[in-house]
DNA sequence: ATATTGAATGCGAACGTTCGCCCGAACGCT
DNA sequence: AGCGTTCGGGCGAACGTTCGCATTCAATAT
């Protein structure tokens, strides 16, 4: 491996103090002409990069930007991981910054990695997902008043900078899109009550319903494990009921939850989209490909991870307007799924309600 | 903030010098036992933790692993990079190492990336995925000898570290499997010839067939991309043949094109499963949720993860055999889509080979 | 009694930067 | 001619470690 340039072998190339050029390259200082241009040279022939380690030594910073997620169980996958590491290790890039990633712990105390970081200066700040109500990771941050951005809310009355997708606007498209396709009985496949971003989406449901004048019918609200299962066994229970009360249409809070919502639908010999439509949530990019296709809410994720950097890092900069907090609105996505028409396997047409 | 804890305020209340308080907490020195405890009593209650920025300028590393990827296509999932991530982060974690997420880059040339973080010393070393023939990657870390390992292997001339699934011991399960159960025509939906993981793939293909005595039809073999509507195109053109040609299993190199053949074979009324048998690669945890639930080749992503790290950390402490190279068998899935049965919706089978 | 060991600890130096202060020379002004 | 101002650049210091060598003191061997 080649021996590493330092400042002082520029320096020596160019014949002036190694500060000075220092001074050069972070283009702060007045110095001549002819003197730039001859340490400029230097660092080109010897093929100068400066050592980042001394400069975080230095600036007392690492330039670096935690990152950790919850594994996605072994029946599902993370839909947006990739995207979203790939938004934010980019953002993150352009102002010299780099995402660290560390592990997920389920069994201890899950701050832990978050403290072992800040303790021994390895971050700037980190980014958080998957936040719940009463969020452990939230207040240990804001205690320690350490720097970090939420892609996600949590309780209305904590108040930190958090970039967030609009699920409520999400579900309200459905529900809209639904209304127009005629129906009246639209039944909710949902999370338990623990749930933040479920609870988010049933708001979105529940003032779809009423701005479209339909009145809630608890019968058709279940609450159920966000998984294949889940889905599976509420929409069989909701295709049980007396016909006056069966929906005509279902709306899962999640694409899985909808592929078992499908599989239930079809066991009893339903056409789906024709016979009865179903809705998911996150647009999984295999959902395109279901038989029927399915209709989804695809969340912006590249643009929520440029967002949650650029606030992380004006943070970090301090030229921040402390709060900072922004929601992002969904996209609804009509397939095959919600559309009553025969099936096709190309066609796929996106609709974006303003 | 707090303010931060160094070494020379434990070392002043415990009343010795800085330096001895290093050799203590680095277990290296012979120092009294009173001192050492009243030292670690010391760090105890000032809540002392190594700064890590000054620990890597002193000892010239930076205990950070650089990663980048390919992102996904949008139409499909990476279905083993939140598996594998958490692997490398776990590995790396216990050892005091931490990945370093940098984006991909289409545009530029691909190893910009890679070369700004070795001339600023950022990185300790890479691990590299998604390795092709001549992998510009690969060529210029060996030429600059830094450290790394690959996911995935690449010329065979070539020789550096890496792990790899053995893809063609997949293929021949799948074979094998087939094989069983009566099959002798054999489709293999591939990829084009550039691809080194689809060489792989056909090659156990191909020595499954030859060990089961059945010999090679070219006219079942049919390359094309691997995404849905190469599956969908290709096993439409298989299901074109004269009866007598017609393969009555098919292997798709990968899930999404299994998907696009179920799709093709349930347009033309053929139940799968039934009158044609269809396996897919990867297992994407989707496919155990479609109609008919899919066979595919799981690969143990875990474990890749865990001995990628575990190799490039003893090229790091330079305790290693230099040239380590490992294969680790996947595991075939047995579902409804090649087994013949009537459709049940929580029936998986695991079966594998040994 | 003196030389030889060994353990326990102190001390200087270095890793490669950046920052602020200082100093000399040149310049323009009264 | 004297004085303040600006420009160009040098220099010391510091960030928090780790490492190797020097030093001290007591214990043992000669």
């Amino acid at each position: 491996m080649a021996q590493r340039v330092t400042l002082k072998q520029v320096a020596v190339q160019a014949g002036v103090s190694y500060q000075t050029v220092s001074k050069v390259l972070n283009k702060q200082a007045q110095v001549s002409k002819e003197t730039k241009e001859r340490i400029l040279e230097a660092v080109q022939t010897l093929g100068y990069h400066p050592n980042s380690i001394a400069r975080n030594m230095r600036l007392q910073q690492s330039c670096l930007i935690g990152y950790s997620w919850a594994p996605a169980p072994p029946d599902q996958v993370n839909p947006i991981l990739d995207q979203l590491l790939q938004s934010m290790a980019q953002a993150a890039e352009t102002a010299g910054y780099h995402l660290l990633c560390f592990p997920h712990h389920f069994d201890q105390e899950t701050v832990t990695a978050y403290r072992d970081l800040i303790d021994t200066n390895r971050v700037d700040g980190f980014v958080i997902s998957s936040v719940e109500y009463d969020d452990p990771r939230v207040t240990f941050l804001q205690e320690r008043g350490f720097p970090f951005v939420a892609f996600g809310r949590s309780n209305p009355e904590l108040s930190f900078p958090f970039v967030d997708i609009d699920g409520a606007a999400g579900m309200q498209m459905v529900v809209e899109h639904l209304v127009r396709l005629g129906h009246r009985h639209i039944a909710a496949l949902a999370w338990p009550k623990d749930s933040r971003v479920g609870q988010n989406r049933m708001d979105g449901y529940l003032s779809g319903l009423a701005a479209n004048g339909i009145s809630v019918s608890p019968g058709l609200i279940l609450r159920c494990e966000g998984n294949f299962q889940g889905g599976l066994e509420a929409t069989s229970r909701l295709l049980e009921l007396p016909v006056i009360q069966r929906p005509t249409a279902i709306m899962a809070f999640n694409d899985v939850m909808a592929i078992g919502a499908i599989r239930a639908a079809q066991e009893r010999g339903l056409q789906v989209g024709v016979d009865l439509a179903i809705t998911g949530f996150d647009d999984t990019p295999m959902v395109q490909y279901l038989t029927p296709t399915l209709t989804s809410v695809r969340q912006p994720i590249w643009e929520v991870g440029q967002q949650v950097i650029s606030i992380l890092l004006s943070i970090l900069n301090e030229t921040s307007l402390p709060g900072a907090q922004v929601l992002v609105r969904p996209e609804l996505i009509v397939r095959e799924s919600s559309r009553g028409q025969s099936i096709q396997n190309d066609k796929t047409k996106l609709v974006n309600y303003p």
